[in-house]
DNA sequence: CTTATTGCAAAACGTTTGCAGGTTT
DNA sequence: AAACCTGCAAACGTTTTGCAATAAG
């Protein structure tokens, strides 16, 4: 892979904006220090990051596509109030048994929870009342 | 919700063609017993179906969602190597510790399983090779 | 000099929507 | 008759692609 001042670009907007963005936003941000840059471009090397493994992307479901600079492994939570994503960890025990004893070949496995952030739960449910 | 033929012809293509249809396929499959069917009318009565809980919504990342008529929770795996779909269960401790002291207010939470299925990994490595 | 990478614009893809007409209740 | 549902086709949002021009090695 041969060096590209928007490829770099790219990497320093998944690193610097560190709450999943989208290819759009990446774009967005990327573009007031390049105004020349494409979206194209923009996609096309987000794609080569992920393939080369220095950045993961993060499906989740009706939305487009975010990209993560945090390699370990972890899950996501998405937020159906406020739309954010915030990384979850998980207990090194459950993820050995999520992997464990399944059929087949498992090369990864994706966690995603959805429901209300911390800060939206908080809202929603405000004089101490109980949240499920 | 009032009947439909349509709408009752799409419930039976999920319920009878338990892969995990898309919506194309679903299309494909209603439209030999109901030639007029409209593809919009196929994704207009699963958003239907699944609202109404009757049918849940797999989403897979980079792949069309697909539709399953298994209502009660479980994961999925996906096959990169023939693009099947596999219901797969969960031991319901493990779930209990994917729910267990989380932040938020969760809703629900989706596993996915990336790699291959019994059948593709057995073609992979065939004389009795290790798998991973 | 070779070939990866770019910007641009068009297209692909899965999905949703507006509308006029047909069905269900 | 009122409300819902349909087929059709156009539009949508996200992502990919073909191309001629540019930049990297």
């Amino acid at each position: 892979m041969r060096y590209s001042k928007q490829r770099e670009l790219v990497m320093q907007q998944v690193e610097s904006l560190q709450d999943h963005p989208t290819a759009e936003e990446i774009y967005q941000n990327a573009r007031k220090e390049c105004p020349g840059l494409s979206l194209g471009t923009v996609y096309r090397n987000l794609n080569n990051l992920v393939e080369a493994g220095r950045v993961r992307r993060v499906s989740i479901p009706g939305q487009p596509d975010r990209f993560d600079h945090t390699l370990a492994w972890h899950g996501h939570l998405y937020c159906t109030a406020c739309g954010c994503v915030e990384d979850l960890a998980l207990d090194p025990g459950v993820v050995r048994q999520l992997l464990a004893g399944k059929p087949g070949h498992i090369t990864d496995c994706v966690v995603t929870w959805i429901g209300l952030c911390e800060a939206c739960a908080r809202r929603a449910a405000p004089s101490g009342a109980a949240a499920l």
